[in-house]
DNA sequence: TCGCAGGTATACTGATCTGTGAACATCTCT
DNA sequence: AGAGATGTTCACAGATCAGTATACCTGCGA
């Protein structure tokens, strides 16, 4: 991508993530990169792919913090929680709620270019999740990657309401994680 | 409210759950409830208190359906997982997620008239929750709460992915109730 | 019978929307 | 020197947006 492309995607990113897809224009998106409009489009062919470049990027920054809180782990049962604690940082910055969620609830056209990277920023975590559970030994990986999604999902949707759940939420995220490697009581 | 006023609230939830807010608009909104644009204008003023409307309706449907499901509850505890018992009916027709969020996605503007509706919406569940685990004598009622809401809002914010976690998200919020009332092991 | 509330019909404003056309500038690589 | 990629400037099309103006219709209660 070009520096003029990816000035785009930056201020697409801010613009979109705090004021909405349809509420944002292109016109206002090239204005806050400092770029014309037929640039913008010369790069993305339309606003609907500019949409999807802007989710992709989140995407991969958000999969790269994941990541590298589950390989600064120390033990296995903490990697599955690890996810939480990604959050934990990455919600100091994002207080919008979950960019993918909010754009699947503009974006109700399966077709869109944008609909499958929600989507499957969803299910890469439940199935890190469940993978991080077999790793862990848990008894139940499915179950519990499902639990432990509703639970992150729930904490994130509970942002813009600024009532912080993360610490209920990453505490009963472990609870459940320990109730799973240990032996049954 | 006028028969055309209740016509048009109807007409513009289908569509803003459904398409958006941003993305419809009193046009179409006028003609699927059959009404003209200056009905519509004179009923409710502007297109934001139009959303207010919508969004007001809609969290009355809604509580009364807790509330009738938390009356219908055989003991306390059951109560308190009542509202997940009230999700599962409500998901029937309800699949794209949860429309206050949605509404707040679009609508980051705390000054909007719907921003209210939305938030009071959450902080309402949350009280409830806590009311009910006071009353079913739960051991910790406010970080309860908290994280019955999380399992809540995280099994609503799934539905667009068609992956049901409400099963889990309900057993495990009963196993946090029964934990919260039995005596420590 | 009078008045009024609720509603219809239609045209309109001014702004904003996504997207395109055409010509030109700048830079790098060959 | 030449070619291609990147980007600029500016005008424009066609549609849609929220909201308003004006005039008319209808049923009902005082």
């Amino acid at each position: 991508m070009t520096p003029a492309g990816r000035r785009i995607v930056a201020a697409a990113e801010e613009l979109f993530y705090n004021r909405g897809i349809t509420a944002v224009g292109v016109d206002l998106i090239a204005e806050h990169s400092g770029v014309t409009k037929r640039t913008l489009y010369n790069q993305f062919g339309s606003k609907d792919h500019l949409v999807a470049a802007y989710l992709t990027g989140r995407d991969q920054r958000w999969r790269s913090l994941v990541r590298a809180a589950v390989d600064a782990s120390d033990t296995p049962a903490e990697a599955v929680t690890a996810p939480f604690e990604a959050l934990r940082t990455w919600s100091g910055t994002n207080t919008r709620g979950c960019a993918f969620i909010n754009a699947l609830a503009e974006l109700p056209d399966p077709s869109h270019p944008a609909y499958r990277i929600a989507a499957n920023q969803k299910l890469w975590l439940l199935d890190l999740f469940r993978e991080l559970a077999v790793t862990a030994g848990c008894s139940h990986p499915a179950t519990l990657a499902t639990q432990l999604l509703v639970l992150h999902e729930g904490a994130v949707a509970m942002q813009p309401l600024s009532l912080d759940s993360l610490p209920e939420s990453t505490a009963l995220a472990r609870a459940l994680v320990r109730a799973g490697t240990s032996p049954r009581h």
